[in-house]
DNA sequence: TTATTTTTGCGACATATTTGCAATATTTAG
DNA sequence: CTAAATATTGCAAATATGTCGCAAAAATAA
């Protein structure tokens, strides 16, 4: 039961001198194998098993140490695990239904994208891409409406 | 001096049924011809000719008949007119000194976007792409230490 | 287990964004 | 152009989001 993923977690805090506390586990347990979602889901979720201050000083340290990272869809955030801990992906959002579709990682524009950053002589270390638009599903909707 | 942008700007809002105000006109010009603004700084540079919930509430009008939009920016978003008053580009964002580099359109990305996005039967209505890492600059002074 | 170090919850702040409403500006009708 | 009708603005107050200090609780080290 206890994956692969929570292993390299508790690694990654120690090796970083932090310890491996309940919140943090619940904190990564909650963001695991999901898609990416807001501090406020998280909030509202976690609403008797931790503070909002320590969500907010959590998922900072998730951030400094490589573990999550933020991701803007439209107007807001929302946090997912790293690609240490999940594949590198990026996301189609509907701007009607709000589904969030991830979509796999397509060499040709990673290779694109870092070619980009050389011409500018820019390091980069990291990239976000966000498509909105409509997804079949709404497509089909607005089409026979 | 009235020029092409601005009249566009003002068929839009009439077509969108919403009036020509001094305020949308201030906060148009001030978003013309510039790198994406906070708005924070909109707030300061406007501090006597409009007040902050008029700023808010034209910023979310503007996007909503599509006239600006906000880009992400690490934690922090900036607002920048969309690709109708503005040829369409993304951006580097170094996340040292915050520098903001635009780079120019690139066919061959556009077209892998769309093609990514073709393959999901999604159908994309725009796309934003944000790329973090240290601009040359930065990236002297650290390797110099 | 005890001592030491780190993290948490809580309440107080600070900042960002939204809202109701009366006053003012813009548009429409004549 | 003016008067009536409608939309927008400024202001003040309400919410929402994010941060901080500090004593209590939990985790780690000894
Ligand atoms: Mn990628
Ligand atoms: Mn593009
Ligand atoms: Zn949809
Ligand atoms: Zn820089």
């Amino acid at each position: 039961m206890d994956d692969s993923a929570i292993r390299l977690f508790k690694t990654t805090l120690r090796t970083n001198n932090h310890s491996v506390t309940k919140t943090r586990l619940i904190v990564f347990n909650l963001l695991k194998g999901q898609e990416p979602i807001s501090m406020n889901s998280l909030l509202r979720i976690g609403k008797n098993r931790f503070d909002r201050a320590s969500l907010y000083r959590t998922i900072n340290l998730f951030e400094e140490i490589g573990v999550a990272h933020r991701v803007n869809l439209g107007w807001k955030y929302k946090i997912e695990l790293t690609d240490k801990f999940a594949h590198h992906h990026h996301h189609l959002s509907c701007t009607n239904c709000g589904r969030v579709i991830p979509i796999r990682e397509d060499d040709e524009l990673e290779k694109l994208i870092i070619q980009i950053s050389d011409t500018h002589n820019f390091s980069a270390s990291k990239h976000q891409i966000e498509i909105q638009g409509l997804c079949s599903k709404c497509m089909r909707l607005k089409v026979v409406m």
